[in-house]
DNA sequence: CGCCATTTTTACATCGTTGGAACAACGTTG
DNA sequence: CAACGTTGTTCCAACGATGTAAAAATGGCG
């Protein structure tokens, strides 16, 4: 049924050989032969056998990306343009989803076999240091938005602390006093890194931490960011200002503080993180976090194709992506369009 | 480097083939040689290599899911469905994007050789029937979320017609007389079915179709369904109701309408199509068509995965997930809750 | 024309696994 | 005890491609 390069030897008159050096380019090939095994590949439509090649070449050809859901749009979002990455250098991307628990996550990684995939990127959200196999043993892997495991692999991530400073800087610098944080989470390595530049914030600009304004998530969807936006709104001193750790948890303080009956961004602005699609459409429209997310799945891709090709043995690389303030109605809006 | 069978049946002291019938849970092995084989299994931690058993037994184990864009919601959350899905039947996806083009369309459908992939899931947005090639030719293909081109293969969609006509038919019984339609699309196969059940329900209501009031939209992004919004209100005799043809185009609508200061559901009632979960979160919530997507998944696993293992050559069949109408604040809601 | 150097082609082994056949060990039966 | 069926094991070939090395064709030169 499937064609191969026997059939088309026997078509062309040559050896299988032959047939594979044509269709690998290999120089030294009789231009008349040549031709007629080009004749024969586009006669019989021939298609390499991918598995085949790739055990002789100890290659699969595969990368896997394991995210906790593709549901969410930052994942989905960040998982299309990982695709794109891949396979502009020739890799097919096979996705593993780990639902964001340690469990699964920790399963999944260590059944990244040499054979299955021949590297891997490598999204954790609960993943702890002693959780991966020992690098070197498996398959290059790189680390992916996360830079608080300490584990000797390459990452890439934007600078957490930075990030979350420039968005509550933000909120400081429009009078705002206090100043919420939803999504803390000390099993989370990102949320910890946001958290300190939270605090960092405040602290630079001559603010206090107040404990009660820290709002914790488990998930980070937008139920959880309603939920958490609704003990807020019941302090017996509420917030003028929140950031949030993702635009799922903002879109869903949105809701909570529309149900209030409060204007955003007039008596409470809101700051989101991942400048996912959705934020720029929600009412009003978030200001947001925006990591450069090309920058982040062509530098991982990079990598893990440079471990693959490349035989040296180089100590683990760190890239850090920019990022930039999407600066939108929830924060400067002229008034939330529906309110008036 | 990596553990193989020859390794694992040195150590066993055993030949490979009685590994390789351990491993395959074949009966009949001597307890004692069973015991010494799993041990030796265990203690090098082999792993088949997926590859090579998959160069024997003529499979690849992959299944590809071809899909616009995973950043659109409804994809990345169907590819989330469909991951899941296949796994519990043993099978790996691989994800590609054709950005909803035709041409890559058509180059990704054909590219879909035996070697890569077992079987395939194809969400065509512009494949035209002659697009594909001969069914028994090549690997089995599944299409989902398409009943409008003609062609001998298995099929998945929940009834498009039917699900149209019963979300207008909802504006109707509100009251609604002048209702618009955002996402028409001739080169669509469910654009048309969409048209169909809108035009349908109109006319089973004694309302009569205005050309004016049905909006095309080329991409079903946001942006699309605000631009087509946008030009709905600044109509002489404006719509006081709108069927979106996805929830982003409902999405896109909801902002037009806040931006020129009216009310949904009051002004304006908005149903949308999909039930992504922003549908859930947006202000006003989205009314909304929901398709079953697990069923979708699962039912579209089914048939790729019957198939491939099954050497039947049955006639092509077409399966209807469930689909429901969920009512939120976009068409009953008291008001809009950022409105008062 | 014979020989060597270069180009071009081929045969063969190999990657890791499994199907099939051959083979060995075993207890049972006539 | 020979013949037999059952159970368990091994050997060999094959999947489709490619690296290696050897063989064959070609060309140049003395």
């Amino acid at each position: 049924m499937a064609v191969t390069l026997k059939d088309v030897a026997t078509l062309a008159g040559v050896s299988v050989k032959t047939v594979s050096n044509v269709v690998n380019g290999y120089a030294f090939v009789k231009p008349e032969n040549r031709r007629r095994v080009e004749e024969a590949l586009a006669a019989t439509g021939y298609r390499p056998n991918v598995g085949a090649r790739n055990l002789r070449r100890g290659r699969t050809g595969f990368l896997a990306l394991m995210v906790p859901e593709l549901s969410i749009p930052y994942f989905g979002e960040l998982a299309g343009l990982v695709i794109t990455a891949a396979q502009r250098r020739g890799w097919s991307v096979l996705i593993e989803q780990t639902q964001g628990t340690r469990t699964r996550e920790r399963a999944t990684v260590d059944s990244l076999g040499p054979h299955l995939v021949d590297g891997a990127l490598v999204h954790p959200e609960a993943l702890e240091a002693g959780d991966f196999p020992d690098p070197g043993m498996g398959i290059p892997m790189v680390l992916l938005g996360e830079h608080a495991v300490d584990v000797e692999l390459d990452r890439v991530a934007i600078d957490n602390v930075q990030a979350a400073h420039s968005a509550v800087s933000h909120l400081v610098s429009l009078g705002r006093r206090r100043i919420a944080a939803i999504g803390v989470n000390p099993r989370r390595g990102t949320a910890s890194l946001r958290v300190a530049g939270y605090t960092a914030a405040l602290t630079d600009a001559g603010l206090s931490v107040v404990d009660s304004l820290m709002e914790p998530a488990d998930k980070y969807h937008r139920a959880n960011g309603a939920a958490a936006m609704k003990r807020l709104l019941s302090l017996p001193e509420p917030p003028d200002a929140v950031f949030c750790f993702n635009d799922l948890l903002a879109v869903g303080a949105l809701r909570s503080v529309a149900e209030r009956g409060l204007r955003v961004p007039e008596d409470i602005a809101i700051v989101g993180f991942d400048n996912t699609e959705e934020s720029a459409f929600s009412l009003p429209s978030l200001t947001t976090i925006s990591p450069d997310k090309a920058a982040i799945a062509e530098a991982a891709i990079d990598l893990v194709n440079g471990r693959i090709i490349g035989t040296e043995n180089a100590s683990p690389r760190e890239v850090q992506p920019p990022f930039s303030l999407e600066i939108r109605e929830s924060t400067a809006g002229v008034s939330s369009p529906a309110g008036r």
